[in-house]
DNA sequence: TGTACATCAGTGAACGCGCGTTCACTGATGTAC
DNA sequence: TGTACATCAGTGAACGCGCGTTCACTGATGTAC
């Protein structure tokens, strides 16, 4: 039985969090503890209670974040049928751009530039694959089901067998032309939404829901999907 | 007769942009005028002198960024013979992978997370649009002498539209699609070195450069290129 | 059930530091006659 | 060429503010007997 304290604690610290999170959307990654505390309407020294420092906030942070964005991948993904191939790549993608457009100061905060002094513990690196593997899943499911067939070239044999280590030992080459290609498209997706967010293709595009779209239905043309 | 005032007045700013830029390398952007001011071994009010505030020094080091960035990419694709668009890509898209790993904190600067609490002035329009449209001209260039021919489907017409007043209103449909392609590989080119740059390929990619070149080579592919 | 004690949350003052910007000032360098 | 004056660079103190973190403390809540 959680006690009552126990619950009361938790509470403080996703108070706690979520005046960080309002303050990431208004001043960007200089996390004030003070500012915090302030807005809580208690001592700054109060913070202390729940985080050690300021990193361990930010860790928690950037945890969140990077488990909310897993959520919403692995949510989108999970309500297609898995034999869907193209609507599930279609799904994730959009997920990722979905989150991203509604919490911008999170998304920058894990794939924006680095905040400066800071160093990520390795509890992040759970947290941070879960999107991307959710992504490989669909080209794994794919490849088994002979659904795939990568139109760009083949690799080279340096890059072909990086991406196999990723893939596991048995994959096929055909797998590995797959997955190269795969990895291409998710550049171009996080690239793609970086523009958008910061603003660099103001003037060039006026529709970004359909620019989006056309990108994404040419990274499944890409992958030899429907 | 320019006097030796206004000569030492100019290496001045220099030495306080090469300062700033020391400490954009070490600390982010964060810049601090009392830090710059002390590393020069100046009261921090000389400053003041030269730039009226920490935003005007700001934008200057974004311009500049900007420009080293536009210089690297221009002076690249003129090495390059005007008939060998595959070559004149590759060249743009290197200069910009070299620029960013050479100079990674200011590549952040202009393409990473907004400054918080910063807005950019007009010029800096100028210069942000160098390097795109040394790309754009390439594309141009091979459009017409009928030398690339997109792989990819076709823009939807919201889409189209937007490209075409890129382009200018008398864009053939080829003309159009060659551009979205163009488009796509732009995005995906800058989503790779954002990636490369905060590390988010460890553990994926060990041969960067490879991969690098492989990417490119099929952004060629896409668009018809040898 | 009641009491003694341990645990915990929160306070408020303090430490030691940083910052951008302003201002009156001193000297040196340039300009006009 | 020399002199009077204006311009400019740089100083150092000050204003008013912010920050992360520590520490001794007060009360309240929980636990053990």
């Amino acid at each position: 039985m959680v006690g009552v304290r126990a619950r009361v604690r938790a509470e403080m610290i996703e108070e706690i969090k979520a005046g960080a999170r309002a303050q990431l959307a208004s001043d960007g990654a200089n996390l004030s503890l003070r500012a915090i505390a302030r807005d809580m309407g208690m001592a700054s020294s109060a913070i202390y209670r729940y985080f050690a420092s300021r990193d361990e906030l930010l860790t928690a942070l950037i945890i969140d974040a990077y488990n909310a964005l897993g959520d919403a991948v692995e949510k989108a993904d999970a309500a297609i049928g898995r034999t869907d191939f193209g609507g599930r790549w279609r799904a994730i993608a959009s997920a990722v751009r979905d989150w991203a457009r509604a919490k911008p100061s999170e998304y920058l905060l894990i794939y924006g530039t680095p905040v400066p002094g800071y160093q990520a513990p390795q509890d992040t690196i759970g947290p941070a694959a879960r999107a991307v593997f959710t992504f490989i899943a669909v080209m794994q499911d794919a490849i088994a089901a002979g659904a795939v067939k990568s139109l760009d070239q083949s690799p080279p044999d340096s890059v072909a067998e990086d991406l196999r280590r990723s893939l596991g030992a048995g994959a096929s080459p055909e797998a590995v032309d797959v997955f190269a290609t795969g990895v291409s498209i998710w550049l171009q997706l996080f690239g793609h939404i970086s523009f958008e967010l910061t603003g660099q293709l103001h003037n060039t595009i006026s529709d970004y829901d359909a620019f989006f779209a056309y990108e994404i239905a040419k990274g499944a043309q890409r992958l030899g999907l429907a």
